[in-house]
DNA sequence: TAGATTGTTAATCGATTAACAATC
DNA sequence: TAGATTGTTAATCGATTAACAATC
């Protein structure tokens, strides 16, 4: 009985109910109920058993959750039950190591190619990847349909970029670029990061850790 | 007349203002109203004028906003008029990348040191600070006095390593671990990351592309 | 002055929390 | 069965939007 609309509060708390299952399993939890979770994660059991309840009934009442299949069930929520396949735009100093710091397979993707315009790193070496030329990118996204994208390019190429994968097939972004992606383009998923905000935002707090009560 | 408590959503839009307001001044804007910078970030006038006013009247009736002025305004209140000294614990391939990738001066902060336990790391150049062992910590921030710290360690080194740091007097955490770090202890700031959770938010969003109104 | 746009109050909307009947 | 805990409805809280008087 999955609601047909999911709120963005909800979704942006999954991957971390997912997260806290598996360490849970990994220490031999079997069952957990919604308050004890709570406790952990830092929520209300409320809110947990309503955010489980957007898409089934998980539980059983009186005993809880079964940490091993709610795990499952949330990651097939998540799409991390297969391996959608990704490049990577730009592969400098950021590039490389999102390539090699992220578990693709275990979120849902499949790191496949990679591409940049610099002579000086075509032809490199990122894992078991060989940097591509960007005049590679269309017959390549032809032969290997890529379905997603990580952007780690300048600002000033982000738009025209995102355009062409669009038209290459490309359905989701993973922005690390300074450029706000907007998702104009229907049946396009898109994920700013935006590390500049995120270290502004912690000087903000760091700069009001006395005159804020929470 | 600011507020006492800004709300968290308020906070989060900030640096995304300061970023805005940026690029209109480059591009020449002088003046903007509400509603024009409503239109071009995607969200409300009202939002906007209930945001500023958490912080004090920054417009003119009949007018608007003077761009530089407010961005300034905005500047200030986020901290960025000065530069926290920073450290960065973990260059490997992540942390290596985020120190040479970030523009931390004008981020509110200022990279002073970078520590590792690997032996195969120590010594080497990171733009152009030298890359200290781990034991030279303790050392180095009592002559440093460092107040804020990026977090690029596994996860099992996280937790400890927080509060070494916080007994060196760092108050501030940009942690890219994929541990929560926990604001337990009163009177420092937490900025978590996590890189995973995001692309595992896009992994939802892609396998939800049919089903989703907005 | 007239027009424009703010600052701010009131209304609406959505998300979180509380409560409890259903049920394992 | 009795106790525990869910699923779900109702109440509360907070954030967003709308409206408008103040004023440049």
């Amino acid at each position: 009985m999955s609601k047909s609309s999911i709120s963005n509060s909800v979704i942006r708390r999954l991957p971390r109910y997912y997260r806290f299952l598996g360490e849970l399993e990994n220490n031999g939890y079997v069952r957990i109920s919604s308050r004890e979770l709570s406790e952990k994660m830092g929520l209300t059991a409320s809110q947990i058993r309503q955010d489980f309840n957007c898409f089934g009934e998980f539980g059983q009442q009186g005993y809880g959750y079964n940490v091993s299949d709610l795990r499952i069930e949330i990651g097939k929520i998540l799409g991390l039950d297969k391996q959608t396949p990704m490049i990577l735009l730009g592969a400098g100093n950021l590039g490389k190591a999102i390539a090699a710091h992220i578990d693709f397979r275990n979120k849902g993707f499949d790191l496949i190619g990679a591409f940049d315009v610099n002579e000086g790193i075509i032809g490199k070496e990122i894992g078991d990847l060989k940097v591509r030329g960007i005049d590679e990118l269309s017959t390549f996204c032809a032969e290997n349909k890529p379905v997603a994208a990580i952007l780690c390019v300048p600002m000033g190429a982000a738009e025209k970029l995102a355009n062409t994968l669009i038209e290459c097939g490309v359905k989701a972004f993973w922005n690390f670029t300074h450029y706000d992606l907007k998702v104009t383009h229907k049946g396009v998923a898109v994920e700013n990061v935006h590390l500049g905000d995120s270290l502004t935002t912690l000087s903000y707090c760091l700069n009001n850790l006395n005159n804020s009560e929470k």
